[in-house]
DNA sequence: CATGAATGAGACTTCATTCAT
DNA sequence: TATGAATGAAGTCTCATTCAT
C-alpha cells in the first residue's frame, strides 16, 4: 500500500538533509552554515528540516554519531577480516587498527574535524552506548588483559592510547602543525608499543 | 606630561576588556559571549570595543595566547627551580613538568577548554613564537637528546608527549570522561616515562 | 446501515475536536493554542480539522456559542423551577438568576474569561438568535412591564443590569481586581434592587 | 553640549514608534499589526522598536497606560473646573465625569476597544499606580462619604458604577449591540443616581 | 472521509558594526 | 579618543494550510 512510498519518500528526505548538512558542516564549519543553505541545498523547505531535527546542532550530533560509528564500525571489521586471515598478535591488532584509521581520517581530515571540535561529553556518552562499540572495546579488553594486566589498567591504558592517537591525528592532520603525520607515525607506534608493553 | 596619563588610562581600558572578555569566555564559552556583554561587563561603551579589537575571536586569540604563555612560563619557571634546588634529572622535570600543569588545569578547567577549542593554525605558529616557549623546548630537547636519542626523534617524542598529556587533560578534566585524572594519572606517567626511554 | 455508524463516528469526532479545543483555549487562551495542540490532544489528523472548522477562530465562536446556550439556559431552567415551587416574585427572580450564574462562574472562571475577551459583534447576534434565549428575555421583560414600566425601558434596565453583572463578574473572578466577588455581592444586589425598582 | 540633541532625538523617536503603533493597534488590532508594519510606518529600523520595548505586547501596555491616563487625567481636570465653576455638587460632578468619558469615547471608540480589550490584572495594577488617579478616587469617595455611607460601601459603590458604565460604553460603542449609548443614556443616568443615592 | 508529511511565507529577535556627537 | 543610539542584514523558528496517498 502507499504507506511504504511514504515511508521512502521519508527517508529520501531525511538522507537529503543529512548529506546536504554534512558537506556544509565540513566545508565551511558548523558556525557558518545556517539552515537556510542546509535546507536551499537539500531541496527542502525550512520547515521540513524542523519535521527532521530540534535545531542545527541536534542534526550535527546525529550526524557525528552516525559517522563515527559507520568509521569505527569498518575499522572494526576490517581488524576481525586481518586478524582471521592472518592469525594477528594482540599488538599487530592494534597497529592495524590505528593504521586503518590514520589512512581514513588522512582522506576525510574534515570529519575528523568535525568529530574533534564538537565532541562533548554528551555525545561521547551516546556514542558509548552503540552497542557494536562496546564489543569491540570489549574485545580489546580481553585480548589486553591476556597480556597480563588487570581490567582497570587495561582500561586506562587504552584510553591514553585513544586519546595520543586521537591528538596527535587532530593536531597533524588537521591543524597540520607541528609534523606530518608520516613523519610522526613510527615514534607513535613505538609510544603505542611502550604502553601495551 | 599628560601623554602619559593618557597612555595609563587605554592601558586601563584594554585591561578592563581583556579581563571582562576572559570571564565571559570562560564562564558562557566565546559563542554565547556577544560584544555588549563584554563592554558593559567592561564599563566601557559600545564604539571602544573597535579601537582596540578588530572582533570578538581577535580578542579571543590575544587572550589565549596571553594566558597559555602565562602559564606556561609559570611552569617553566617552577621546573627550573625545582631542578636547581633539588637537582632533578630529566625524567623527573618532564614529571614535575606535567604534574604542574595537571594540578593548575585542575583548578582552571575552563582556560583549558578555552585554549583547546579554539586552536588554530594561525593561533599555534603564533605560539610557538614566544620567545620564552622556544627556549623551553630547546632545553627540554637538548635535555631528552642527553639520554641518546637524536634531535628529530626527541622532536616528535616530545610532541606525542604533549598531545597525549593534552588530550587526556582535556578529556579527563573538561569532558570529564571516561575517568576521572587522579585515577589516569599513574597510567598517565607510566606512559610518559615508557615513550621517554 | 453503515450509514448510521459513519454519521456517529462523524459526531464522536467533533465532539472530541470541540472538547479538546475548549479544554486548551481555556487552560492555555486562545491565542496560545495551536491546531496541532487541538488535532493532537484529540487524537485525530491535521486534516480531520479543516473537515470540521473553518479555522480556529470559528471553532472557538461555535464553543463559545454552544457553551454560553448551555449555562444560560440551565440558568433559566433552575429559575423557572424555583419560580413555580416556591412562587418567587420577579425581584427574587432575578436575584435567583443572578445568584445561579455567579455561582457558576465562580468555579468556571475560565469560560467567563473565554467568552468576555472574545464577544464579537456577530457572536452577539447569533447569541440573540438562540431562541430559548429570546423566550427567557421575553419573561424577563413582560415580568418587568408588571412593574409599571414601559417596554423599551425594561429592555434598557435589563441591558444595564446585564452588562453590570457581566462587568463585576469579569473584574472580580477574572482579573480578581479590585474586589473579590463575596465581598461585592451585597453591594451588587443592592444595585439590581435600585435599579428594577 | 550635544547631549541635549541626542536625548531630543531619542524622545522623537519613541514618539514616532508609539504613534505609529497606536495608529495600527487601534485600525486593524494588536494581533494584526506586526513589529514590521510599526517600524515601517514609524521610519526607524526594526533593531530600534528592541531599544525602547521588548516586545509588541509590552508597547502596548505603555500605550494603553499613557492614554488612559491621559484621558482621564484630562476628565478629572475638566470635572474639577465645572465644580469650581458653577459649584456641582456630588451627584452632578459623577454625571459630569460620565458624560465627559462618554463623550470623548463616543469619538475614539478604537481607543476604549484597545484599553477594554487588553486589561490584565498586571496592567490594571499599574494604572492604579498612577498618583493622579490615586488623588481623584479618593476625591471621589471623600465625596461620596458625605452623602452617609462608609468608606468601604464606598468603594463598592464606585466599582460597581465604574464597571457599569465601562461595560455599556464598550457593548454600545464598541460592540455596537444591542442599544445606542443615546438611546441608553438616560437610564444608565439613573441607574448611576440609584445607586449613589 | 481521514491522514500527516511537506510547505514556505512571515513572524520575531539578535547583534556586529557604524557614525554623529 | 570615547560614546552609545541607530541600523538592518541575517538568522531562527512557527504554524496555517494543502494535497498526495
Amino acid at each position: 500500500m502507499g504507506n511504504e512510498k511514504i515511508l521512502e519518500n521519508k527517508r529520501a528526505k531525511r538522507t537529503k538533509l543529512y548529506d546536504a548538512a554534512y558537506d556544509l558542516f565540513t566545508s565551511n564549519g558548523v558556525h557558518n552554515t545556517v539552515i537556510d543553505d542546509i535546507v536551499k541545498s537539500a531541496g527542502v523547505a525550512k520547515g521540513t528540516f524542523y519535521l527532521y531535527c530540534k535545531d542545527k546542532y541536534d542534526l550535527m550530533d546525529k550526524i557525528i554519531l552516525k559517522k563515527s560509528a559507520a568509521v569505527l564500525g569498518s575499522a572494526m571489521e576490517a581488524v576481525e577480516k586481518e586478524r582471521t586471515e592472518h592469525l594477528l598478535g594482540f599488538q599487530q591488532c592494534v597497529a592495524f587498527f590505528v593504521d586503518y584509521l590514520l589512512d581514513y581520517f588522512k582522506d576525510d581530515t574534515k570529519l575528523l574535524e568535525l568529530i574533534y571540535k564538537n565532541l562533548t561529553y554528551e555525545l561521547y556518552e551516546k556514542m558509548m552506548n552503540y552497542e557494536e562499540l562496546d564489543s569491540a572495546r570489549n574485545a580489546f579488553i580481553s585480548n589486553f588483559i591476556d597480556t597480563g594486566v588487570n581490567n582497570q589498567t587495561a582500561r586506562y591504558r587504552l584510553y591514553i592510547i585513544v586519546s595520543m592517537v586521537g591528538a596527535v591525528c587532530y593536531n597533524s592532520l588537521v591543524l597540520k602543525v607541528p609534523y606530518q603525520i608520516d613523519a610522526v607515525k613510527p615514534e607513535l607506534y613505538r609510544a603505542i608499543k611502550q604502553i601495551i608493553t
